[in-house]
DNA sequence: CGGTTTCGATACGGCACTGTATCCAGTACA
DNA sequence: TGTACTGGATACAGTGCCGTATCGAAACCG
């Protein structure tokens, strides 16, 4: 993905963000397709012109949205292996998976919206190529990471699992999804969807672990 | 929910499902927002007169057609259920967990359209209190349906499990449910999608089952 | 069989949104 | 400080879709 001929000039940039923050807004609360340009660029602030002048289309902007946040999201994880990593926190990570899950989760603490714009790249990747390709790089990207973390918080603990890391991982990102869907659809405020999905969590990960917790 | 007032005449009833059946492939494929009346009406054969004498918006005939497709899932359970209650099939079920679960799944052989079709339900079901009471109430149902069967199974061959039935049940459709997913995204055909997801939910139900098998 | 009712087709007015073409202002650079 | 250019606003024509109102025909019933 290369710069396109020229320097794109700061203004250019900025606009460009803005606009792809509202509708990242906009296309989580009423979806891509409900989403009319109008709506995105009245919420940024921009008439149309700023629009077309940044993007092809709505379907273009979204292509591109949806690569941004699987970047943003597998960047959160990154970052924080290399926190833990760096501080040596693994030594110091509680034994209790529920306690363990949440100092974890609590990082990508995810809200609403972001629950609802994740599940409309989901869907409307499930009829794009393009976007599939996206968000399964992203989840293979994600799966990696927590792998990594889990694998890391095995050795300096002296867990075993059950099952490899990486299918771990796999189970882990899956509830995770699953139990923010739950949260969200029972209109849990952004407190109890914490407490919801890591609690969810907490359950497959003793699942996981070979020894029963004390 | 009663009659409205007068039988709903047979004609009346043929072309709401002929119209509900027509609406199910369009929603699938191109989403709920992108799918004009006009075209649904088209693939099902009529105009959007007949349309708007038997449903007051897209949206309600949606809401109605989740209330359907969901009705129709739990029956597909409820019935698989009777019908190994029936022949005595626990105590013929293999052992091996992949099996087994080919055995379960097959029934609820679902496409891709249907994967597609309940992701629609799903997200509107994120954004609207009625669809979320609908699909949440499903999904209870489901559970105790597979809860059901999966105590059943245990019962019959003296299996115990590491998690309650019902916890069970939930990762069992949690798995499923994203396994379907995956598939689709990643363009399986119809054997390909039930041996991908069978093969996932062998694995959970593997991690599930308390003796680690044979 | 003839009247009545029901149901779906056709016709119409209207709206919201799209994409482009043109215009104006702020910015950079000499 | 004047000039060239970039970026966003405004204006406009076109399109698709919606919801209703009206009409014709098939089913229903005595």
């Amino acid at each position: 993905m290369g710069d396109e001929s020229t320097t794109p000039s700061r203004r250019r940039e900025i606009t460009r963000n803005r606009l792809l923050d509202a509708a990242a807004q906009v296309f989580a609360e009423v979806g891509l397709d409900a989403a009319s340009v109008e709506t995105v660029c009245e919420r940024a602030g921009f008439t149309r012109g700023a629009f077309y002048s940044n993007f092809a289309s709505k379907e273009e902007m979204f292509l591109e949205l949806a690569g941004r946040v699987a970047a943003e999201r597998v960047g959160v994880v990154k970052a924080r292996i290399a926190e833990l990593e760096r501080q040596g926190a693994f030594q110091t990570v509680p034994t209790d998976a529920l306690a363990m899950v949440e100092q974890i989760i609590d990082i990508s603490n995810e809200d609403r919206l972001g629950v609802l714009l994740m599940n409309e790249i989901r869907i409307h990747a499930l009829r794009s190529p393009a976007l599939a390709a996206a968000y399964v790089a992203q989840e293979v990207q994600m799966r990696a990471g927590v792998a990594q973390i889990i694998e890391d918080i095995a050795a300096a603990k002296g867990i075993t699992f059950r099952v490899p890391a990486d299918e771990a991982a796999a189970l882990m990102l899956m509830a995770w999804e699953s139990a923010s869907v739950h949260a969200v659809m029972s209109g849990a405020d952004k407190a109890q969807m914490t407490s919801l999905t890591s609690e969810r969590l907490a359950a497959v990960a003793r699942l996981i672990i070979d020894s029963p917790q004390s």
